[in-house]
DNA sequence: CATGAATGAGTCTTCATTCAT
DNA sequence: GATGAATGAAGACTCATTCAT
């Protein structure tokens, strides 16, 4: 087997893990099962990783890399049309590619959900990356309007918890149980988002218009 | 030992799984230690419970129970006052019900929505037991009108989506992680919940207010 | 209760245990299923017997005894009639007796073979009772033949062999297996013993009849 | 490891829980104790078998491949001397292969015997395999007749009875209490196994030959 | 006699992890 | 890189038996 063989292989074994994680969660999964429905040896597993816990490690930081992937392209380092919408309070765009982003990681994001219930964790997940995701964004609506000349300032804690318990958490809760919504309103994801969004604005995103 | 003792060990067993549940998963847990910490011998757990699983249910069906009472006092069998205070959009004292509740309960609310996320559960006890809850609000808010010759009409699935994800979830969400936030911004829970109130009241409840 | 319920009930126990040793061995029964099915108390159960093999052997004490109380019955004790059939090499009545006698016991008989097979017994309860009938049987004729003035006489151990092996193996053969012959081919229980005396009568018997 | 000795301690496993099933009965036989004596780990047995139940299926199927095997080599595949003997009414060599098999075997016949009488089990192994015995048996003799250009006729039900009760289970009893014979009487096997072989040729085999 | 509650000692089975090749 | 074999440490669940009333 050549490099890319390999890393197709380690990918695989990362993905079939996030996918099991995400059905019966972490404890529930065994890594045999991810060993066979990688079609990949068990000992191969603890040859690209040292633990199960390690392969829940790399999958957490791939996904906070990505956040701030798509942090950085779609706000901070957005287009000037998407910091123009900003300040006109259009935040469809973003809240599209958010949406977008988070459906497609919805497993994973399940994952996180499910560890971060546990008391045990230490800093729970959620909050490390709800957290991180606000101060992108704040940082990004400050760079807009500064772009404008414009000044943004914010009361700190009274933003982080509307953001995180109204804004960021709804969104989550989207990716957790969107797919299970779809199924029992019979409602296609195209729809369900579109009515998600006309809640999310006139909640959520009113405040921040009226600010 | 008579009747009295029984149903106290019974309880004892099931708070202490509600603790252990939720301090490391339903998985994590161990029935060794349920029993140890209870201080009953092992076997008497399977004497009372079937199983790991039945202990579980129980608790599910116990909180399930104790909504629908806190539903029924606090809304459709509530005082006049209440009622008046639905009418008016003075939703406080309705959500200061609900957040107590939520946040006494908030152990056997991680253990749901750590197994809500398990792709395997049948119907997720989250999107349960929110739409119970929903339609215990739309039933007691028609109430309230009707008791005032008023009339009261809603877009069900619009209601539905608007309530789950953006009234629902960020209360759940508070009792997810409150005491987290509380340790790591050094806040009160009543100072955090006034905040959360505050932020609550200008987006989920600004939109009741304007329909 | 008075003193014949007590007795009522200990039998309830004891023909309970005796349905459930014989369908899924003595190791396969729980005291539990045996209480449940008895409709008694599981503790009552060790009111009446010190543990669950003291019932196993109160079981086969009766045993024991009937099979005594027949063999005197209907063979040293017999009528004049049966021991002119003896002597007249008739054996039909006696075999019919026995094999009364064996069906009917046939659960017991089911459970004392399954336990004789282990190697950990001391002495095979079937060599105790196939030897204590064989005795049984020899002292029968023998007095069968006085009674009349003649002498029997028999090498006592190539006796025993053949009755054991080829006379007394395959009646609980019969009593082990004869259910499942009726059902496999569709025969009745009449049937299929006047098929089994005929075969047993040309072997076994035609080996006495020719001495 | 290489893969022999995989295979040699997959047979070592098998081989000690045929020992012990045999010894304690199957439900009396600890996983713990087969590892132990087996000298592997508990662990291993699991990775071999997927449960107790199936270490006891390999062994049944095992005994059954074993005994075609025998069948075919002994009777229906044997020389030409052997299918003399069959017609000349001497059974001697048939019946002391068969003994030699039944005697080596015996353990696990010990095991069968004590599974079928639990009433619980499908269709009893022992008339499983009696019934294929009986099949082999007709067939070889049939054949027997044939190559002399003889003819061979029987009554299927009949012929079958008269087998399996006064032919097959004598020979079962020999294997299941020829040890504790021995022992109780004080004979070697060889000399038991003589008288034992003089009384089934003057009761079963006198049968045959009368035909 | 009778019972509900309680227990100690297993018993099978699982699982993450490692080893030898 | 890759694999079949092997293992230690639990884990859920069971069961004969006893206790208190």
């Amino acid at each position: 087997m050549n490099k890319r063989d390999a890393v197709e292989t380690k990918t695989r074994i990362l993905s079939t893990a996030e996918k099991l994680f995400s059905e019966v969660g972490f404890d529930g999964a065994r890594v045999d099962d991810i060993a066979k429905e990688a079609g990949v040896n068990k000992a191969l597993i603890y040859y690209y990783f040292k633990s199960k816990d390690e392969i829940l490690d790399t999958l957490f930081s791939a996904l906070i890399d990505e956040i701030k992937q798509v942090l950085i392209q779609k706000t901070v380092a957005g287009t000037p049309e998407i910091q123009d919408n900003i300040i006109n309070g259009d935040y469809r765009p973003l809240i599209d590619a958010f949406m977008d982003f988070m459906f497609r990681k919805r497993k994973i994001i399940k994952i996180v959900i499910g560890e971060s219930v546990k008391a045990s964790t230490k800093l729970s997940m959620v909050m490390k990356v709800g957290t991180l995701i606000i101060d992108g964004e704040i940082e990004s609506i400050r760079k807009a309007y500064e772009s404008k000349g414009l000044h943004f300032s914010v009361n700190k804690q009274e933003f982080l918890v509307t953001e995180f318990f109204t804004g960021f958490m709804p969104l989550i809760s989207y990716a957790l149980y969107g797919d299970e919504w779809q199924k029992i309103y019979h409602i296609s994801e195209k729809d369900l988002r579109e009515q998600f969004y006309q809640s999310f604005k006139k909640t959520h995103l009113a405040a921040h218009l009226g600010e």
